[in-house]
DNA sequence: AATGAAACTAGTAGCCT
DNA sequence: AGGCTACTAGTTTCATT
């Protein structure tokens, strides 16, 4: 995969902003035509620089008004007792995010609900009931400042 | 804005798996002709339904190996020092999330750095010397467990 | 590695049911 | 509110430079 260059990181920042925007506007604003804009983004894509086009929903308008930070450690640091955490974790719709962390806890999560009662619900009768699951503190998003994928 | 029904959750389903599905390819899953299915997106976009149609990059690809957790605290919790310390914050590329949170500190950051050095510098040099920045913490993320954004 | 044109495919709007 | 049709616009490939 060689590096990427400048009209390649314009077509990414723009893609960035707006996935649906059409290779013929993209090709208007970075200053070449629609072929070379075709064959960069496929190029983009296939070497897994372009990992996923999504589209980001008002969380509140679709139900999921609460979104909780989760702490959680494991009692076991065994292979097996991380794999089935994960297995676990990957198939709970509630959690939107889930990273390996330095420090006190082993894992931290991101879970999106719709009210204190769904959260409690998520917490006690989805985590806890996850074999090795030690230790879990909540942390409740208040407010969001900012929220990007921006990376160039 | 009307209840969304089983079809707008069907054809959200589609587009935040895929920002750059085409009408066509969704009225076809969806068993609908394009026109409604035009008029439905049209329509979840006015009202704010959608949000933002975003391309999600390989991180380390586009050289921001490094992810930071990070806390922060404000010396003082005036109006003031707050928006202060949010429009530093809204200028720095480097931090993707702020969120505010309940607990023992303010914010969390979620930030994105090439290497350790790019981070000490984003701490030393840029978010501790924002105005009323008291307390720091920083948590490393080692691993990706799980990252989406689907909500429905 | 880009351009421009040609062939194909999708988006959009009006009209009908 | 959804389908059909016709028109407009975008995508993709290819010959050419």
């Amino acid at each position: 995969m060689p590096a990427l260059d400048k009209k390649d990181l314009e077509i990414l920042k723009l893609l960035q902003q707006n996935a649906r925007m059409t290779i013929k506007e993209i090709s208007e604003k970075v200053h070449l035509s629609t072929t070379p804009v075709h064959e960069r983004i496929k190029r983009m894509e296939e070497s897994g620089v372009i990992k996923q086009y999504v589209t980001l929903l008002n969380a509140s308008k679709v139900g999921k008004g609460l979104m909780v930070i989760c702490y959680v450690s494991l009692r076991q640091h065994s292979k097996n007792a991380g794999e089935k955490f994960i297995k676990g974790i990957l198939e709970m719709t509630e959690v939107l995010e889930c990273l390996t962390i330095s420090g006190e806890f082993d894992f931290m999560l991101k879970v999106a609900v719709a009210d204190m009662d769904e959260y409690y619900n998520f917490h006690v009768n989805k985590l806890s009931n996850i074999e090795n699951v030690g230790n879990v503190q909540s942390v409740f998003v208040m407010g969001v400042v900012k929220m990007t994928q921006q990376l160039v």
